[in-house]
DNA sequence: ACAAAAGTGTTATCCTTACACCCATGC
DNA sequence: GCATGGGTGTAAGGATAACACTTTTGT
């Protein structure tokens, strides 16, 4: 079918997963290898692309035949080519990024060979292939997003607390901790919260559970009052 | 070499160069396509990646080959891979998007069966293949990037006047004009930029010129400053 | 003298920051 | 009643927006 004479190289998807379950650090969704090269290390998900499968979906349907994590936020990252990068040949990486809340989407049993875990952010194994880097700036560019999209949001559970929410910006963007009195002016400023209950059953004070309008999101992207979204989410302290 | 026995898509870049001269609208080069398909058709410059060659490289091989412009700065914009997006098979394209003054490099003849040109960006002509989405995609991210990162510079000549930079932020933002005191206090207190002499034979005051102190910007950068710049760059007005 | 663009002073207002304090719940 | 987080009041200082004004050059 494809008519032109041009060498070809191969072309994979990698998918790197950051998940959340309200703790300390963010964690990553690692698969052990088991073929050549690289047998027995840990790497990210991902494979090859089909022929008539585009790329997004193929990054979605690694993974699950990998991890079995599925229905998830997913995004394109970065393309790898460097010549080297793979020792077999030349062979070009479409690097996605995504992101879970690791209670709604549990811990996966691995479905063939291949074992699937998550490991923490700054315990991480050694890599194969240069999937290091990739890490590297799947990292740097959560960090920089979080700062003017409400993209944290698909790491938190349907209903979370300010509190979580505060917890999670500590986290992701590797802060002690902020004041938690301009933390809540801000969030609540942008009007992207609505509230939808209050917590129960806990040892203090019940907090108020809020839930991201998606709606109300969109509408201030549209109306160029973006700049309230972006200083809002912009935190330094 | 390659030991992968998965059939292989064909893989291109192609490169939206951004160009500024002073004027009232940013331009677009293009290049008139010599072969089928879209023969005659205008499209974006690019072409097949070498077996043994970065993709960056690649993209600013094949920008040199078919407009003459050269020593440009360009950066990976998306990949684009859906299936039947070229009519002959399933060819990926990483998409690179690239910054020059016209002044410092003149609009180049081309060297081969394919003609160049620069367009307004507000007056393209039809285009082959997807590449109208990829522009659309590139204008977006230049839109979002020259608010958080000094990316400006590359427009304008070594040595500008800070209406002259002002004139580039409204012409790339699409906005009417805004406050020249409140810009300059802005810009100048980040201070990014070093003076490098004055005006000469101007029928009005003199301006003095400016140039982009790369050292000044990295330090911003790494000190975690960097809520200054964007602030700073950040114009909604 | 005039046009044209550069460059400055100033103020009211809003936003950010910082710190101290009160509140509701389970044990 | 104490520990634990949730939640609020507020005031000083800094940044922003808006407007009017002065300056310097070529013609």
């Amino acid at each position: 079918m494809p008519t032109y004479k041009h060498p070809r190289p191969s072309v994979t998807v990698d998918v790197v997963v950051f998940g959340y379950d309200g703790g300390q650090t963010l964690k990553l969704l690692l698969i052990q290898r088991g073929g050549e090269p690289f047998k027995g290390q840990w790497a990210l998900p991902g494979g090859f692309v089909d022929m008539d499968e585009d790329l997004e979906v193929s990054a979605l349907r690694e993974l699950e035949e990998e991890t079995g994590v599925k229905d998830i936020y997913v995004e394109q990252l970065y393309t790898f080519g460097q010549p080297g990068r793979d020792p077999r040949g030349r062979v070009i990486s479409v690097a996605h990024y995504a992101l879970v809340n690791l209670g709604n989407h549990p811990t996966n049993a691995a479905s063939d060979a291949t074992r699937a875990d998550w490991f923490s952010l700054d315990e991480l194994p050694e890599l194969a292939f240069d999937h290091a880097g990739i890490i590297d700036l799947a990292t740097a560019r959560l960090r920089a997003k979080v700062r003017y999209q409400p993209i944290g949001f698909e790491l938190l559970p349907e209903a979370f607390t300010l509190g979580e929410l505060q917890r999670l910006y500590e986290t992701v963007l590797g802060v002690p901790e902020f004041n938690k009195r301009n933390f809540r002016t801000r969030i609540l400023k942008t009007g992207i919260l609505e509230e939808v209950g209050k917590q129960e059953n806990v040892a203090h004070r019940p907090a108020l559970l809020y839930r991201f309008n998606e709606a109300r999101y969109r509408k201030l992207v549209d109306e160029r009052d973006s700049a309230v979204l972006r200083r809002a989410l912009d935190f330094e302290l």
